[in-house]
DNA sequence: GATGAATGAGCCTTCATTCAT
DNA sequence: GATGAATGAAGGCTCATTCAT
């Protein structure tokens, strides 16, 4: 463990910086902007200011603002390569686990809802464009794989209760928090035991 | 006096124009407009092309750009003063009402996802803005009871299914229609028989 | 004297107007509203609504934006065919002229003051645009020999009283009225009647 | 520590630019734009043009064009920090000082005509609104002083002297320059000496 | 004669983007 | 690598002007 060190020591060369890392901890910085203001709405000198760097620095890590917004897609949704996973730690029961998935989604609420917005918004971007990159298409087929995994239940009812979740945030969204995530998450939760008390999973 | 005419033959009064009716057309054309471009991308020029009308005409009817999203707003509020209603006719058990209320949305995806996606334009828009205006909220809540009265359910058991449609019609967005709207409504459906049958509505 | 009548009384031509007259009526009121907002600041709504008609009729009576000020200032300039004539009344003495000319302009500081900004636009205006039309300048020299015949002076002492009496109205325009009117008049007054002793007229 | 250098070398440092000497450099040559236009006719693409500068740069220095307005007329009247003073030199006698600064304004005839047209135009901006910002008031009383300064003689008479240039600039700008500048200097001149005759300075 | 709806050029301003330092 | 000055196209909005009624 001693003596390691990561900093070059060369004269001249004094800025040794890892330029993904960088990348990388810029893109992290721009999840809410995007989803505060639209891609529309959004300046790229909005977003140097709050980065604390200039535009110029921004269009040194990216090509144009529509690179950014891609690499930023790609990156939240690479992002959480489901750590779905780690909420089934310790859940033994299908119960438990019903509550630990319901629980992950209601802890990280607003992260989640950046993202469908996010989401949202790049698929519009896209429009009748390229039909190019699947980016949250993909992320949306990672959450379904993740239910699954942890329920066991199968995958067209997977996809409901990602739905039901995404309807229930962007209605929590739209009518400025009026829906009871409580409640709404007991029926969910009720469904769901429903379901495999009919053997119907 | 049997001489009826509709015609207005007033000397020195000027071109005769309904202010108001002209408004509602230009409004009617907005939604997909909004919707597919988003606020912030969208321009008050493109608009004027596309309704075929010069941008001054616009803001003789409009008073901005965001007048003119407000009043877009509050016109397909009012629009759809829920025709759910009219799903209604001649359902008379209620395995027929859900199926009922079921082709409803599928019927208009479009023009429900449009709405959808105003909806969040509009919410985010209003930002940390002024609290003020209803709005989406308002036309949510006319989406709920409408289901309320057609189905005869709990309040927040119809919330869940209006989340559950909202989630399918944004997930199929997201997910270019690979989500099988059929099988997800005979999912909505087996839901709500089974919700009767426990008598719990 | 009797039945004298200006009103045509023809059945089939219902508006008898005086198209020079409502020209006059309408030119009348602008003169505070160029002189207010300035040439290039001043629209063609702002004017109608002003003047209480709509831009159809202004532009029923006047060629242009352009042609209307061109109006206004050779209205202006034709209106006081110098009625400084009339300051003569019953002044007898020198001094009594001197102070009828100086009340005069004092008087009509708000007007003359509109008057001298009117000319100065005007001039710019015309710029080194076409030398055509005297306007202003005829004004001027009308207010010059105005002065002479009142007082009997030469040319160019009359147009160093008028010069001080812009100057004096320019300057307090500028500072807000901080010049004395009242002890600035006193040292043009005691000026003219120095130049008469002097017999230097 | 003996080499020294004005130039900074500093890496990673962006392209050196004074933004205030900029500024400056582009606000004197906006004198005889405003001037010759008028504020509400000249345009920032106009100023743009003139100043060989795109519409963007000139929103990099200023916030407004009428923060460009007001900025200039900061800068012209704090310019002529009064190098009237400069005028005395060598000026002994009375009739000596009154030569100087008739001929201090017949030189500049042309800049201070600049000078008092923008003055009006700015007053009129500022219009009914804040009674704020002295601006040429400070720039008249500046004047005023230096005229007493140079000449010993009241504050009333120096405006008087003030007023008579200010109103034989204007003059010569709307007749056209068919008021003669020489004879009436001539007659400033002649009341200024004897004005000291009468020892009532 | 009078109105005001309609137009599109043009205005002020901002944007994404470039590049000398 | 980093900066921010510079650009000019484009955005929201207004203007002078026209014309059907």
């Amino acid at each position: 463990m001693h003596f390691k060190s990561n900093v070059c020591y060369n004269k001249n060369m004094p800025k040794v910086i890892n330029h993904d890392e960088v990348r990388g901890k810029l893109l992290s910085q721009c999840l809410n902007l995007f989803s505060h203001e639209g891609y529309g709405s959004l300046t790229m000198r909005k977003i140097a200011k709050a980065l604390n760097v200039s535009t110029g620095t921004l269009y040194h890590y990216f090509d144009s603002k529509e690179d950014l917004f891609r690499q930023l897609v790609e990156y939240i949704t690479h992002q959480d390569l489901f750590d779905v996973e780690k909420a089934l730690q310790g859940a033994d029961t299908f119960s438990e686990r019903v509550d630990a998935l319901l629980r992950f989604f209601i802890d990280r609420e607003d992260y989640f809802l950046n993202q469908v917005i996010i989401w949202m918004d790049y698929t519009r971007q896209q429009g009748e464009g390229t039909e190019a990159e699947p980016g949250p298409r993909e992320a949306l087929v990672q959450y379904e794989q993740g239910i699954i995994r942890l329920l066991g239940i199968e995958k067209e009812v997977a996809r409901f209760i990602l739905a039901a979740i995404n309807g229930l945030v962007i209605q929590r969204y739209i009518d400025g928090g009026r829906t009871s995530l409580a409640t709404q998450s007991i029926l969910i939760r009720q469904y769901l035991l429903g379901q495999e008390e009919q053997g119907s999973l």
